[in-house]
This record gives structure tokens, C-alpha cells and sequence, in this order.
DNA sequence: TATGAATGAGAATTCATTCAT
DNA sequence: AATGAATGAATTCTCATTCAT
């Protein structure tokens, strides 16, 4: 008899948890497959009734890591009156979702181009993604006039990886209150003008 | 008689280079000993005449990296009137010379912390190193109305991390004119307000 | 279902055989891993389920020679009258021991020392062990006057030493009844004055 | 220009000597032929000036003490009046020799049969060797009625065996006088009746 | 002769993946 | 569906031997 549908899905995001905590701990690399069973609390071979690989799963993660911060930066602008809010609000979100999802984020952060050649593509993907939207408000924002002009995309790059230390600064630090986030707003919005 | 002791150092240099071209394409797991000794047109036990294991030689690499930057940067530094010129030299020396040392670059900005404990730590320390400098320079300007107060320390991060990723968008793109360098001065001397 | 606890100690003692048998054949270093796991028919990597080493595999051997000579000897004392019955039955289940475990015998007695420093040191322990035993015994035998007086312990030795060479003596010459059994104990019970 | 024929010989002489340090050190396998060459001082490439291989070196080794403890046990039996006092010489001179030559005995007691199958053979024509003459004097005292009758040349091993471990127990300990070799003597010459 | 850097075959060990139960 | 023992390809490192100098 098969469990239902739902237990079936629930194991599976247990083992994307396991996965996370793992290859955030291990490396892409030195994760093994048995230790992420272990984690989940399975056997070895019930990983691949649910994965075809390792690799398969270590993608499926950081697709998991895409559509969350998409869709709460999305979801952050909604309703946002103007570009420079509409700005504010998408980092803010980025940086939110990353200290909600921490060993995604470890993951993505610091395994990431690394790993593998496919990892490194879908990365830059979302940040490409996300630097689309960004890119956008900066060229709005200095049409407008409110931001000085200037190369849009390698400016959103530039607000990425800023973004993008900020959190591993605070990676390195044990779990901490958003008291830094207000820094990196001034900075990032100085920044563009 | 022993070949001359230039002609060894040479070979460890023709390894090191060999390496760092494996390293940036392969990532360090991927990349197998055996290419490296192919690459340098030697045979594999060679490799371990001039390093004691894989990792030794991929930690030199990052050593080597860490030297010159720094010996650049402070180059760079001398001789620079006052603090905002210091910090844009300081920029500039970094920027040039992750772009005159691609392979190394590459190695260290895409696999840097993923790949060995060790390897995350040391790319720490250099990154700190770097920080504490510029930290220094924006406390000074702070103190002296250039620039706006706020955590030296975070905001040194923050910097590095904009400049890691131009480094990186630059990276993606074949070989090109530092066009952009003024994109990123300008955003990162606005940023500090 | 995972097999039966006792199908895995099976696999082990047949490991253990075949182990035995190789490293009888070709000695400590040139006996390959792969060979004992294809003479025991399974894979390479099947071994290292079993035992975390060549090494580890090779002192399990050991040990297990150890434990059923002791077992052996201490069994065959029970129950003798006096010293000079407990001598010679320690004799004579020793040289059954050996007579009845070849591939043990020759690893150990063949390889011995001369294969890893640790095993040196284990069989010298379970040298020390037995010599202690006949020592003992001899002291006693020579306290009632039953044998001539002499250093005990290197007497044990030498009584260990014959054996050993009776049994290398055998070893060389394909199975053999124990006719020349009654020759060494009396060599031996002889020698002891 | 060529080096006299007699510093030919010493440098070998001298490597002799370096290998069987080494070989009593580290065993047969674990003995480096880098190292041999090195603690005689002399480059790697050398050694095989002299040997064509690390295996005829070690090969050559067992000769040597073969030779030397023939010669000195002849010799010790020249002018022996009876068969005892020949036996008697005979052990001595064998007890003798190994002392004089610990790194050789080291090499021939410890690493002996178990290193290469061809070293096991040579070993054994040694001791075959002189297990004859022994024989040969226990048939000739047993014919006498010196000794007790019994297979001659099991009992001539028995001899070595107990020799054997004489001497290993003697190179377990540090240096030592020889105030043991008439417990050994003694033993002996009692075992034989 | 002597040197020692270079060679490359060889072996232990790991671990993603499979599959019989 | 779940299990976990078994598999064997892959990779690092070692070291006897060679050979250009």
C-alpha cells in the first residue's frame, strides 16, 4: 500500500532539510549521500527514491533557495508607492530571506560556484534574475533622476554582492539580531546616488 | 650535477600556473593531480617533488595570491596624500590585480570557501586582512567629516564584497577593458557617503 | 530487511579466511587487498565494510591466532596432575594449534615481525604470554627438583623457539602426521634437564 | 678517470652496511632505497651502480651472513677433538657470529622468510645447511651413544630454533655479555640427551 | 663514475549508485 | 516503498628505477 501523497512530499523536503544542513556543513564535495540519509533518518538507498543523484539534489536545492527569494522580493514590492521604495523593499527582502533560510543560504553563499559547473550556472541565474529587477528600478530611479546614471546591471551586481558579503559577515557570526541591516541599506542606497 | 636551483623554482612556478588553470576550470575536487602534472607538461609523481599533496598546492596558491595583493595594495597606498585617495588607490590596486592574475582570481573568488576548511579560513584571513586596512581609512575619513559614520568593519565587508563581484561579473566575460572600474569606484566611494 | 546478523559474520570469517590464506601466500605488503576480496569473491570495496584497513585486518588475524592458542593451551592444563603433565600438555597444544590452523601459522610465523612494527609488537606479546606460562611451570618444576635449575623465562623462549621451528620444519613439507611430535617433546622435556 | 678496484669494493662494503642498517630498521619493504643510499652517503642513483636492483641488495645481504657463519663454524670445528666438543663449538660459533653481526642477524631473524619468497629460499638453504652439520655430529654422537637416538635432522633444526630465539631475545634487549650462552649451551646439549 | 630529478606503474581507500530482499 | 549490503570505478600518493648531465 502507498503512503499518501503528502507523506511522500513531506519526506522529500526532509531530505532537502538533511541535504541543506549537510552540504552546508560538508561542502558539495565531502557531503556524503549516507549522511544525509542518516540526517533524514532513512536508509542510504530511500535517498534515490526521491533523487536520481546527489547532484540532482544539491540543484534541486538552490532552485528551492530561487523561488523563495523571488518570490518574497516579488512579493515585497507589491504595493510599494515608488522606485526608491520599491528598492529598499527588495533588499530588505534579500536579506531576510537569507537569515530565514540559513543553510540554504550557507549553501548557496559558500559552496555555490564552486561546486559544479551546472551549480554555478543556475546561480548565476538567479542572481541574474535578480539583478534584472534591481536593474530596472536603477534605471528607472535615474530616469527620474532620483539616483545618479551610470551602468545599470553592473551597478545591480555591485548592490549583489555587497548584499551578498553582508550576509556571509553575518554567517560567520553566530545567529544575530537585523541590527545590521539598517547599515547596509545607507550603504547600498549612498552608494547608487 | 643537479639542474640549477632556477630551473627548479622555474618548474614550481609552471606547476603553480598549471595548477591555478585547473583549479578555475575544474573546481579543487575536480581537479585530478594528473591533469595538473599534464598541464605542466610533466609526469604525475613530479607533482609531488614540488608539493607534499594536493591541498599544499592549492593552499599555496591562495598564499600567493594573498601576497601579492597585499604588496600591491600597499604599493599602492604609498605616497597618496591624503585618506579618500588611499582608499580609491586601495580599490584600484585590488581591482587591477585580480585582473592580472585571472586563473589565481578565479580560484580564489569561485572556489574559495567551498573547497577546503583550511582554504575557507585562510581566504578569511586575507579578506580581514584587506578589511582591517580599509577599515582603518574609513574611521579616519569618519572622523574627519569625509565620509558618514556608521560600522567601519561591516562597511569595509561590504566594499569588498561589491568589488568581489565586479571582480566576478568581470570574470564571466572574456578579457576586457577596466571601462568599468570607474562604475565601481564611483559606486563604492558614493556608497560611503 | 537487512541480512542476518550471522550472514555478515560469515562473510567476515570468510574474509578472514581468505585474508589468511593470502597473506600466508604472499606475505604482509605484496598481499593486495583486491586479491583477498576476490578470493573471498566479492568486491574490493566490500572489504572495507569489514575492516577499516589492511592493517586492521592483518592484527585481527593475529588476535584471533592469539586467542585460540591461549584458549587452547589454558584448556589443555585443566585437569593435569602435575607440572611436568601440564608442560608437556602446553607442548603438545601448541604444536596442535599451529598443526590445525596452517594459514594462521605461516602468517604469523612466516611474516611476523617482519611486516608491520605493531604486529612485531603483538606477537611478541603473545610470545611473552605463553613464555610466561612455561615459565612459571619450569619454576616450579625446578623448585621440586623435577628439572635443572636456570633463568626461566629464557628457558620459556628457547622451548617457544624449537616449537616455532618444529612447526616452520612442518610447514615446509606438505600435511604430516604428528609423528615427529614425540621427537620434539622429547627434545624438549629432555633440554629442560 | 676510474676509482681504484678497491674503493670500489669499500663503497659497496659501504652500502652493505647501509642496507642492512636500514633493512633491520624498517623491514624489507618499508626500507627505502633513497634512504640506504643516503645513510651511506651517496645519491640515489648510485646505489644501483652497485646493485641492479633493492632486491639483489637484500638478496646479497643473506649471502654475506651465509658466508661469514659457515666460515666461522668451520673454522671453530677445525682441530675439535670429538663429535661433542664439535657440537659444542658449533653452537658457539653460530651464537657468536649473530652477535658480532646484529643489523645482518636483525635482518635475517625478523624479516626473513616473510619479505621476498626468493629471500624465504636462500634462508632456508642456510639453515639447511647448517642443520646438516649438525646432523651429522647427533648421528655420529648417537651412533657413539653420546646422545640419544631420534631423527637427526628434525632435532638439527630444533637446535637452530632455539638458537633462532636465543639470539632474537638477546636483540630485544640492548647490548648485552654473553652469560646467557651457557644456559643456552646447557639447554642444548641436554635436549640432544 | 656520480648525481638526483623525473618517471609512471601500482595499490589502498572512498563513496555514489544499484538491487535483492 | 524502504532497506543497506555490495559494487567497482576513480583518485591520491609512493617509490623503485632510469638517464641526461
Amino acid at each position: 500500500m502507498s503512503r499518501s501523497a503528502s507523506a511522500q512530499i513531506e519526506r522529500r523536503q526532509e531530505l532537502l532539510r538533511a541535504a541543506a544542513s549537510v552540504f552546508a556543513q560538508r561542502g558539495y564535495e565531502r557531503a556524503k549521500v549516507a549522511e544525509i540519509a542518516a540526517t533524514a533518518n532513512v536508509a542510504t538507498g530511500t535517498f534515490y527514491l526521491y533523487f536520481p543523484s546527489k547532484e540532482a539534489c544539491f540543484l534541486d536545492l538552490v532552485a528551492q533557495l530561487y523561488e523563495i527569494v523571488l518570490q518574497r522580493v516579488t512579493a515585497a514590492r507589491q504595493g510599494q508607492a515608488d522606485v526608491l521604495r520599491k528598492l529598499k523593499a527588495s533588499i530588505t527582502a534579500v536579506l531576510e530571506t537569507f537569515e530565514d533560510e540559513r543553510d540554504l543560504a550557507a549553501v548557496v553563499l559558500l559552496q555555490g560556484s564552486g561546486s559544479l559547473p551546472q551549480m554555478a550556472e543556475r546561480l548565476r541565474s538567479v542572481e541574474d534574475n535578480l539583478a534584472q529587477l534591481l536593474a530596472q528600478d536603477l534605471k528607472e530611479a535615474a530616469d527620474t533622476g532620483l539616483i545618479a546614471r551610470g551602468d545599470a546591471s553592473l551597478r545591480a551586481h555591485l548592490v549583489i554582492g555587497a548584499m551578498r558579503e553582508a550576509l556571509l559577515y553575518r554567517l560567520r557570526q553566530p545567529a544575530q539580531d537585523g541590527s545590521q541591516d539598517e547599515t547596509v541599506r545607507a550603504f547600498l542606497l549612498h552608494a547608487l546616488g
